[in-house]
DNA sequence: CTGTTAGCGCCTTCAC
DNA sequence: GTGAAGGCGCTAACAG
């Protein structure tokens, strides 16, 4: 990581001209005339692709004068240079970054490994990573893992093939174990909401304890004394830290802390999970139920629909995450909110800064309380 | 395009002992010796990664027979090829894609576009995608245009740079306008859902029209013949074909078309043009209605629940697409289903074929009607 | 079977 | 200001 970084090539490429380019799906013909100057200058139909070469050589002058023009040298003539971009316009050249990569030792891209794209919790921190990495003229490379740390590590090896900048991982199997290999793979690595034991470096998080706690004591201010927790057994770490929030906020409150009211179902899908914790709780007097995330929380309210009980009036129902369906399931859902968005930006944005050789520190984002129809005070159906 | 395609090397990778290698998160000092070796071999403190010359030099043979080892080729000593593996195995080689890709001019990577990442409708469609690419050693870059057709192209640019050996395009803006341009950037590019008018050659898509002819169907067989259609301005073809598949289901009821019942709010949000259709179509005295997408049914439905709208007793609803929330929003959502992991699938197989040289044509997709509780019989509450 | 020689397309000293 | 030369890490003829 070298302490003053070059310029990202593909931010400032400088090929001038950029404008009409942009315009080729309207006019189509503008190029018509370069291409065949340039078939013309080349003549060998295998191989079109216009390198820095066949600028130099149309333009009379050497490759490394074109290199230069066209990443905006000052060590070249003014007029010289920009004919050159001219001239790289007219011929539809197209700079090869793989090319560049080679020599530079800086690919620009970031590799992303998330356990799944279409886990809505996670599509928006990819479109917070991607949105800030394209903006800086990174692309970035999708992968999942599935939950699986062998896939996971598989993934980290291809991406090192790859020789990726940098990478972040999203709800890490793996984790910690990151931190020993770090300094082997010199690649830094950032994780966003680590679902491995053990402390790791470089990482980006959600307070979950204070967003549990803030979930319980909305409940307690409504009046509610028997409040349940809804686990997940297969992200150890934050499910922890949810449920010492929840526990928390009922020391806090003076109130026994009741393993009926606590169930984490075995299954692997956070839906069905709150589908077969309902019962339980209702039995055990639930009148308030905190679920590890909203989807959770929607599989609880679905089973609850089934058998007739009644949300929120018999039982007020939290999540976590807020998720787009949970404003839009019916009764709309209380949830806290991760920042998502942000959070992929802030791993971004770490990742980059580390690429410049710079210090970064751990970010945890505050969740907030969003209240909206699941949460009521308690009936007194239940006598 | 060459016709007879070279064997993607990140598939074979033919470096030997890959359990182990696979192991180091349980066992990391495995390497330990090795990397001492390597070291002691190359001093060099600042460029520690091994490369084939340092193996070269380990092993006491010249590079190419180390490439030539790695890359399993027959034209190498059984025993020294053995040797030389191990020997990378144990240096902790890690072979560079970059430089790969640079000499065989194919970097095993394609570039997907996508308006955006977070649309549920979209993420299964990458997932398939990058599912496949995956297990053909391919990696993918994801971009996401926004709906924008300028930043589609300025993407189509970078990916081009990036030189990936393919791109995929999902609900493109720019369409059939690659067409001109393909013999130009002499990459495939395969459309998903192409959003803009024309046709494209290399294209997955939907039967819009048979789907929407089916719901329409559905609602007539449950004997509704007031049938309203909501349906999307910003995505005109698809759009245009659904409304034909459901004026294709009146013609054939021997049913009118009423304008009144054929609404396109002019908002860009799926939701809130739901929201917006309905009190038109509750005026027109709809009993029954085609929404373009599931989003556009679900917020046509959290209106009519504000509005003491009963679904599906006073309206039934038809959705689009399935997308995860239509079965657990309440009531649960009667839709048209796209097969979305599949048409990933099939997108990422047709580019390959095509990379491979071979012929492919266009797939279309059947959709399938999947009832939920969003549909019953008209009630006779009108009179 | 193996080593030598050329590049792939580009950037970067180092001379001129 | 500009060109010539070397090299990034690897593959692919070509000779031995």
């Amino acid at each position: 990581m070298p302490a003053n970084p070059p310029l990202n090539p593909l931010l400032h490429p400088a090929e001038g001209l950029t404008i009409l380019d942009r315009l080729w799906y309207i006019i189509p013909w503008v190029h018509t005339c370069a291409r065949d100057k340039c078939m013309a200058t080349k003549p060998d139909p295998k191989k079109s692709r216009v390198s820095i070469k066949d600028i130099a050589r149309a333009a009379g002058v050497s490759h490394s004068t074109v290199s230069r023009a066209l990443r905006n040298s000052p060590l070249v003539n003014p007029e010289t240079a920009a004919y050159i971009r001219q001239l790289a316009q007219e011929m539809g050249y197209i700079p090869n970054v793989i090319a560049q990569s080679l020599v530079t030792q800086r690919t620009y891209t970031i590799g992303v490994i998330v356990t799944s794209i279409s886990d809505p919790f996670i599509d928006r921190i990819v479109e917070g990573i991607e949105d800030l990495a394209t903006r800086e003229g990174y692309s970035v490379f999708l992968c999942s893992s599935h939950a699986d740390p062998g896939r996971e590590i598989a993934v980290v090896e291809s991406f090192h093939r790859r020789r990726v900048d940098g990478m972040i991982v999203i709800a890490s199997r793996v984790g910690s174990l990151y931190t020993e290999r770090l300094q082997e793979l010199q690649v830094p690595i950032v994780l966003i909401n680590n679902q491995a034991e053990g402390e790791y470096i470089y990482s980006v998080s959600v307070d979950d304890e204070s967003g549990a706690l803030a979930g319980v004591q909305h409940l307690l201010d409504l009046g509610h004394r028997r409040i349940g927790y809804v686990g997940c057994h297969f992200r150890p770490p934050s499910n922890r830290r949810r449920l010492e929030g929840y526990r928390q906020a009922l020391r806090r409150a003076g109130l026994p802390y009741l393993s009926d009211l606590v169930v984490h179902p075995r299954t692997f899908s956070d839906i069905e999970n709150g589908r077969q914790a309902l019962d339980q709780l209702v039995a055990a007097g639930a009148t308030g139920v905190l679920c590890y995330n909203d989807r959770t929380a929607i599989g609880l309210m679905t089973r609850a629909r089934e058998q007739g009980v009644r949300i929120p009036d018999d039982v007020s129902v939290v999540g976590f995450d807020d998720i787009e369906a949970s404003w839009y399931v019916s009764p709309a859902l209380t949830t806290l909110r991760q920042p998502r968005f942000e959070m992929g930006h802030a791993a971004a944005e770490m990742l980059l800064a580390l690429l410049a050789g710079e210090e970064v520190s751990d970010r945890v984002f505050p969740c907030q309380l969003v209240v909206r129809e699941s949460t009521t005070p308690p009936g007194d159906r239940r006598t």
